[in-house]
DNA sequence: CATCGATAATGCTCTATAGCACTATTCGGA
DNA sequence: TCCGAATAGTGCTATAGAGCATTATCGATG
């Protein structure tokens, strides 16, 4: 149920003050500290004035300010607020809504949307177990650098004998073995990778924050297969068991694929979430 | 590969003419037929001039005249040719690219995207197989109306003892048992399809064609489990083999659940696409 | 031949403003 | 009391520009 309308919070606490007179300003790029500008980066450039309201948006839902179904401050408002203009406020709901944060209805206004579940998203197995509320650990069965895996060279585009990192993980929840994860990838793009600790670190945390790379989305095949000797006894499961086996074809941004991965997870503590449209 | 740069065709054959002084004539709304509005609808409030644009980029592409990897008309010459503002064409190119249609590449220019592939399609077995180039039939094993079925009613949303049309299902392929198939609807709601004829039509094309139904996305919950006894029998399979466990619910376009069905295919017979995205 | 710089075209952010379309509230009259 | 019109606030489309950031090409220089 929403809030009362012509009732939106007319006071903006948590407003991020921006620059002002920006057009006048823009010739002389070493911007004079006129207004603080609060979450300013270091970096050069400094971030759109968009963004920058779509960050104080953003906070006040994740803070709890604004629950789902209340009202976001209007365009009007937001650009009166932030010093902007209405087209640029616009640009900050509009993408948001894109998003599906935030729900525009014409004439009425722009709500927080319901916490949408979030489907075909790309988790790394840390992240899947922190999102069940259980803490994940690994153990490393075998990291190194091959040159022979031919076909998964050539499913990362790379050339068939390409120097390729491998790491080999049994996945843990709750000190039990639950899947045996096979990674690779370039071992010339990403030689740091190979002798990262990843026991505890996670190799999608790590692509992103130490190796600048952003992951996109990943192809994937499902299906069914069983468990042969080497795998029973990793997994600590008889011999022949079912497993389901996810083999992804991780993309970064830039469309180029990343990261090959093979998971065999044992029947009963694993199932994938998917929605498929029509 | 990316036709020459700086060579964009500056000819645009295909031009939608709209109005001109816009802002001046809005004013008065029974504008003058001043230029003619070519795509013009009878109805009132004239399609937007953004969309208009979209319009004529799309008929260049479907009609082959753009290819994937041909640069569309820039920013600021779709804005010169149909007579409108920066802002109002790039509205027009940043939606598209939104869409997946166009890819936009800053400071080099906006690109017909190349044929995206469907992931994360909502297919019928019948349709899979088809998409597949293989025909594929059914044996029904069991059809009829159940009660019983607590659970399953839940999560259909309805009351726990209504009554549930069930229909069980061999899919064969190449006349080898593939997978074994159980779905179940309201009864009430769609009483025609206890009875069809289900070893050829596919549920999915009843549904759409004769029950009105528009069949919108699925939730699907995959996992690994193996054959039991009458399982293996009907796939002929050892009993314990592994299998590919699908369960999907199926709504229709108003969010209704509509559909609960459970698949179990054989290893190595079927493997499940998919795309997450992060 | 290679490389570096200028150039030009592109997409991106943004201003300041206008009018339309839509929706919810409020207030007056039957 | 109920209903309809007025009203005010909202999002949507659009204008006509400015300057910035990024990219590809071409020509000059080594």
């Amino acid at each position: 149920m929403v809030i009362g309308r012509r009732k939106h919070p007319t006071a903006h606490e948590c407003r991020v003050v921006r620059r002002c007179g920006k057009q006048l300003e823009s010739a002389v790029r070493f911007r004079a500290p006129d207004v603080k500008t609060v979450g300013a980066m270091p970096s050069r450039s400094e971030e759109p004035a968009y963004k920058q309201i779509q960050k104080a948006i953003r906070r006040r839902i994740d803070g709890g300010q604004l629950k789902p179904g209340h009202p976001v401050p209007s365009e009007r408002e937001l650009a009166r607020v932030h010093k902007v203009s209405l087209m640029t406020a616009r640009h900050a709901l509009s993408e948001m809504a894109r998003e599906g944060l935030v729900e525009r209805r014409h004439g009425a206004g722009t709500f927080v949307a319901p916490p949408r579940v979030q489907f075909n998203k790309l988790l790394g197995y840390s992240e899947q177990m922190a999102s069940l509320g259980l803490t994940a650990h690994s153990r490393v069965i075998a990291s190194g650098v091959v040159t022979r895996e031919h076909e998964i060279a050539a499913r990362l585009g790379l050339a068939p004998t390409s120097r390729l990192g491998r790491l080999e993980r049994v996945r843990m929840a709750a000190d039990e073995p639950v899947a045996l994860e096979t990674c690779y990838w370039s071992a010339d793009e990403y030689p740091r990778l190979v002798d990262a600790p990843l026991e505890r670190v996670s190799l999608f945390g790590l692509l992103e924050r130490e190796c600048g790379v952003e992951l996109a989305y990943s192809d994937e095949e499902i299906d069914a297969t069983d468990a042969d000797l080497r795998i029973a006894e990793l997994l600590q499961i008889p011999r022949g068991s079912s497993l389901l086996r996810i083999r992804q074809l991780i993309f970064s941004t830039k469309s180029r694929a990343t990261v090959y991965a093979m998971g065999l997870y044992r029947s009963g503590r694993h199932t994938l979430r998917v929605r498929r449209f029509r």
